[in-house]
DNA sequence: ATCGCACCCGACTATATAGTCGGGTATAAT
DNA sequence: ATTATACCCGACTATATAGTCGGGTGCGAT
């Protein structure tokens, strides 16, 4: 049997997990300790002990420096991926490669998101020309960087949130939102607008298409 | 104008995440003071404190407590998702709320998934039965655990890696990947192997579609 | 000219943080 | 009965790490 892990080590793998996810960076002993309602450092010795000999975890030197690895029943190095894109096999087993020119061609937008994903479902007709229909899933990525044109979710206040095409010129309004049906009017970007991540993906019905 | 960052803040707000992606955790003074070369700690906390008065980053108390935040243009906390599944809006703007019944039974098995994903092309017919054809592209999201059933992305060992579907059950040979075409034999599971993701979904010419 | 700003230096200090030491308990297997 | 294993305690230590202090440089704006 392989990947055997106790109750109390997954609890603590768990802890360590949501701190990450939480917090973006990983927690401390006395964070852990905390968490796992036990006051000796060693508890957490231990058991971070057997979580890293399990393959659940990495550990180096210094403060904090505990990283979940990404498996659970059998842990190994991220594989040689190239920018998260490679070729895997279905067949009899082929190795891995660098992605070709052609695949790039494929879906070079799609190709290079990592990181944080998420789904959401929009209402209404703003964006109708842009294919994205009332009802729609769309795939959104969380991104540092925006260039002009890009559909992007935006946060509009507090509450408020919008699927739109984001624009950045150099004549007024400069930067705004713009809807794809001429029924909607722009939206000037305001100090209190925040732009989440990219429309890449677009599930309409059980259908899934890359947006441009 | 806003977003207002300085090549010198640029190039540490790069480090930083640099090391975060590789590492899995945040740098320390030291590794950034090493990375900028400059030999004062004082450069260090002066760009970060430029880089979180911006919101490019956070910061916490505590060692190594910096994360990046998601946004680039203008930065703001993550929005309340719920499993990072939620509802936008292309009309004119509606709230925001949680995600809906009716959302789950859309698409159950990728509504939950986050963190790390990739692209992989596929070769060969071993996974024709499951819908995967020869060329195909498969949306992969690394994960900490499989279930019996799930179509997985597998390194089988340093070099060479296969889509199959994941078998762990009671019977010889108890853990076992399987190939969805009876030309095809198992492969039961070895130390060396081991399961780098699940496939979620698979664009098949421009077209998304769910895996099962 | 001199002010502010972005950036940097080198030596120092405070303390957060991981880890050690020497134990203990409870449980299950041999 | 004895051994092994998982887990835990409380006090202690070593040091990694962030941050301070008191400066300095170069550059563009007023």
């Amino acid at each position: 049997m392989r990947g055997q892990i106790t109750k109390r080590q997954k609890q603590l793998l768990e802890v360590i997990y949501d701190f990450i996810k939480n917090s973006g960076y990983p927690p401390t002993f006395e964070e852990m300790r905390g968490n796992l309602e036990v006051s000796s450092n060693q508890s957490i010795v231990d058991l971070l002990q057997k979580l890293k000999n399990g393959g659940y975890i990495k550990r180096d030197e210094g403060a904090r420096s505990i990283a979940i690895l990404p498996l659970g029943y059998k842990t190994l190095d991220r594989p040689p991926l190239v920018a998260f894109a490679g070729v895997a096999s279905a067949g009899p087993s082929i190795e891995m490669i660098e992605m070709s020119g052609e695949w790039q061609t494929i879906s070079a937008d799609v190709a290079k998101f990592a990181d944080q994903v998420s789904l959401f479902k929009v209402f209404g007709d703003s964006m109708i020309n842009a294919g994205i229909d009332d009802g729609d899933v769309v795939l959104v990525k969380d991104q540092h960087e925006f260039v002009s044109g890009d559909i992007v979710l935006a946060r509009l206040n507090g509450s408020e949130s919008t699927v739109k095409r984001f624009i950045s010129e150099d004549k007024p309004p400069y930067v705004y939102l713009k809807p794809e049906n001429p029924k909607y009017s722009l939206i000037p970007f305001t100090d209190e607008m925040q732009l989440i991540g990219k429309i890449i993906s677009l599930l309409n019905g059980s259908d899934w298409r890359p947006v441009k």
